[in-house]
DNA sequence: CATATCCATGGATATCTGTCGACTCAATCG
DNA sequence: CGATTGAGTCGACAGATATCCATGGATATG
């Protein structure tokens, strides 16, 4: 690995005091984690993240029955994972006749992104 | 949501016949997919992601007792937490004496972040 | 209308995950 | 050396997850 660290050097506290007090505080508000971390989370699936960037690239042209076979799974399965996506906000569908059509959400994915950056 | 899509018109495919090909493939390699799945998991529990949000910006000044009190859970729990984010590669960790100091490895998040945008 | 298709849902089950308390181990301090 | 501290590991356990098969509901086809 060998990164170039300068350790802020510590003390051993003495008998019975509490631990020391942070001196460092998260940017993030917890909300703001929570939320990036369950859209996160719906990623972190590679038939989801998969899917995702199928849909991305293809909204309004694939239906579910077009995506099973990409993958090694059953139909059932691609749904539970669609719904995964869907209750995450990151996908959402519209049924047309006997087909469903799944996009991705704008900006879904934006907060999560500008976090990484 | 109303989003404008528009929808490739589909038909029922005669009986018996297999269903239709698909006709979209994910631009994403499989082993692709997988690596960042991996690094999307870990940073799928909001614990995780705000370890990350601190370590990226104060690396080498944070002990793992320093850690604890910024959340509401146990340091046996945190230390889980750690070496989850350590085996995703995301996080490494030098020991100076009785101390742990934790930093994100650098580029680790790159390819997720890069898919993302 | 009868039947087949597309897709979602529900039940079952094995595995994974988050959390804790108890413990271990190395390093430090007195 | 003996006691204490920081931090990782272990075992346990409740809850979540991924997967399947079977089923059900809506819609299209003949």
């Amino acid at each position: 690995m060998a990164i170039d660290l300068e350790l802020t050097p510590k003390t051993k506290r003495p008998n019975g005091e509490p631990c020391c007090e942070p001196v460092v505080y998260p940017d993030v508000e917890r909300a703001q984690a929570e939320r990036m971390a369950q859209i996160a989370k719906a990623l972190g699936d590679p038939v989801r993240l998969t899917l995702v960037d199928v849909l991305r690239k293809h909204a309004g042209k694939v239906c579910v029955c077009e995506l099973v076979p990409l993958f090694d799974i059953s139909q059932p399965t691609l749904s539970h994972h669609l719904k995964k996506l869907r209750d995450a906000g990151i996908v959402d569908s519209e049924r047309q006749g006997l087909w469903a059509y799944y996009y991705v959400i704008p900006d879904a994915l934006e907060e999560l992104s500008a976090w990484l950056r």
